[in-house]
DNA sequence: TGTGGTCTTATTGTATACACGAAGTAGACT
DNA sequence: AGTCTACTTCGTGTATACAATAAGACCACA
């Protein structure tokens, strides 16, 4: 039985190169704090500096790069005020998103069950593709609310929001079982428009994420 | 005597092709819904294809443009949901800065009160100067709050924010003269960290957008 | 031995040539 | 006369060559 999604690589060059280096962000390939040389990433991705140089722009503006003018592309390393302050923006979002769909009684979309089957069948040790679902999952719920401009934004944080969630899965604070859980628990209150409830669970599932980063001076950079 | 503020070019080609670009879009050059062809860009430039391409993959992700692949840049009609999206989601952001600062006491820079001078100062038929003037106001508020991912949050809604202040002074319905009243009533309450009457003034002040797509059948692109 | 300057080299910024694909047009056949 | 097909043309996608700049190393001089 072959899996139900294929990872096909994307046709166009330009997307190929996003992907791969993409990829080595999330992996750790490329370290944070170091300098990305488009001749590298030439080499990693198999195309030419055009597609590489677009791919690296878009990175830079999602916020996994600082691009240094004449000097390349920085990956950015997240420190400690970083991750606070992305939290919270996650949770207004996120806040604002529920409150919609429960008060405006909006319907809550199949996807995200089934996105919850999905997260029960797939290897707890399988990080990037746990990542991927739990974005989705997030995503959804901001698609829920109907604000194409919300999910935007929520787009953009994305970046950085699979650098956290990576992080708290590989320190052990997120468990899959228990984020699959709170997620059914939330689309049960979605469901229903219980708002209380929902934004209460939404903020207990946040809740750990916090412990990444309390405690942090702030200014230096999360290892890993 | 030279204005203080030079309009001095950018060194780099990639610039002069964004703010070039940029400056159509914003004055009507470039039509909502049609397509820019990079030719066509380059000619009005003076750059080259490559710098071009990158502007326009930036103007895409800032949100000005539709990006159809081997089709070309279509200039993104602003439909009335959009705004009425977009309005949102900015009163979201800006509401959370207003109690981020009232909450936390935090100093009220006096930025804040120079652009209220300056646009105290401009001509008020220059719209370019007052929607930008405008623009670094609320960018300002938002930056005070001292959450850099708000920050560049609201710097990704500025291209389409641009477009909406645009559309309301030349609708007539924004005053210059009543705009900058109400900033300088808004600085004051955040001077104070009068939360309640912050968030009043700010709620007011944006109260007379809802009205440029109010009625709107939010399918249909706003003419203008 | 340390400091300053210059030269080299490596890497980014830009331009352009080529490839691929799509869309429009004209012609022929039904 | 209408429709389908093939060809042409135009525009984007990609690769590569060239230009400019900044960093680093090496040498000379104090």
């Amino acid at each position: 039985m072959t899996r139900p999604v294929e990872i096909r690589e994307s046709p166009t060059a330009r997307d190929r190169a996003y992907d791969g280096i993409r990829a080595g962000l999330l992996q750790g390939t490329f370290p944070p704090g170091s300098f990305i040389e488009e001749a590298l990433a030439c080499e990693v991705t198999g195309v030419s500096r055009t597609p590489v140089r677009e791919a690296l722009n878009r990175l830079a503006a999602e916020g996994f790069l600082d691009l240094h003018p004449r000097r390349g592309a920085m990956v950015k390393p997240l420190t400690g005020t970083e991750l606070r302050d992305l939290h919270e923006v996650r949770l207004m979002v996120e806040s604002h998103a529920v409150r919609r769909i429960c008060r405006e009684a909006r319907p809550v979309p199949a996807l995200l069950s089934d996105l919850c089957d999905q997260h029960e069948a797939v290897s707890a040790d399988n990080l990037l593709a746990c990542v991927d679902l739990n974005r989705r999952f997030h995503q959804a719920i901001v698609a829920a609310a109907g604000n194409t401009v919300l999910v935007q934004v929520f787009d953009n944080l994305q970046a950085n929001l699979m650098r956290m969630s990576m992080l708290s899965l590989q320190s052990g604070l997120g468990k899959t079982a228990r984020i699959e859980a709170e997620h059914r628990g939330l689309v049960a209150a979605l469901q229903t428009h219980d708002e209380a409830a929902a934004l209460a669970l939404l903020d207990r599932h946040l809740q750990p994420l916090p412990q990444l980063f309390r405690g942090l001076p702030g200014q230096g950079p999360v290892p890993g």
